[in-house]
DNA sequence: TCCATATTCAACCGGCAAGTTAAGCAAAGC
DNA sequence: GCTTTGCTTAACTTGCCGGTTGAATATGGA
């Protein structure tokens, strides 16, 4: 079940997790099958899949199960309230795509190293 | 010590949490004191005081010490990295102030019942 | 100086979240 | 039908997080 609007608690604190930021970036490139989005991190796949499943809850994936493979597909749509919210903090200009694109590549070194803890 | 830019990891699991962004939403319209921020909820002044500080840490605030009243003050700023990360995603048409308005209408019923645990 | 006000610190507790491993299902292939 | 492949579930451990209370600190006022 799809469930109505998930809250921005699901939303955020989904967000908070680097992992989980690492998989909607693999998934901006394409659809993939969850063993391929584990195939990068050092967790175990039980451990992915469970990330999977906090992203599906808050609405920011869908899975859907074709033959024996679950497709992971970003539902872009799923941070638009988050979205709408933030952007009610400080009028920021309208986000320059090239930000986005620096952002990505600093913030996306996948897995372990990630973010250090201090 | 303003540090250097929080990440990504600090300032959604700031969001993650509803109180906060209660007293976000309250700094929203004025900067106050501690105690001011404290009065519309249930809890402690202390969990309050831990929940400005993790605001602060994920730069999503300023305290500033005036007297023995310490002032809390919306840094707008802080959220810019997090919304050009999330801009990323399907790319949403520049957001509207009367969204954020309605938004704040009803995620910001403050405290206690906010988002309902299931 | 002494007291009240404003805020944090310290120690502690319960719960939840993320990780593990091992077992369970489901679909394809031989 | 058995085995392999793909993925989830279950049971458990560990660590952080949000809450509490009570003491500590800092400032302003009488």
């Amino acid at each position: 079940m799809p469930a109505q609007q998930p809250s921005l608690d699901a939303i955020f604190s989904a967000l908070a997790d680097p992992t989980r930021r690492a998989i909607l970036g693999m998934l901006l490139e394409d659809d993939m099958a969850v063993t391929d989005v584990a195939a990068p991190f050092q967790v175990s796949l039980a451990a992915i899949s469970k990330h999977l499943a906090v992203l599906a809850a808050a609405g920011l994936i869908r899975q859907e199960r074709r033959g024996r493979i679950i497709w992971c597909k970003l539902e872009p749509d799923g941070l638009r309230n988050a979205s709408v919210w933030m952007q009610g903090f400080g009028q920021f200009e309208p986000v320059d795509l090239d930000d986005f694109e620096r952002f990505l590549r600093e913030a996306l070194p996948l897995a372990d190293g990630d973010e250090a803890k201090s």
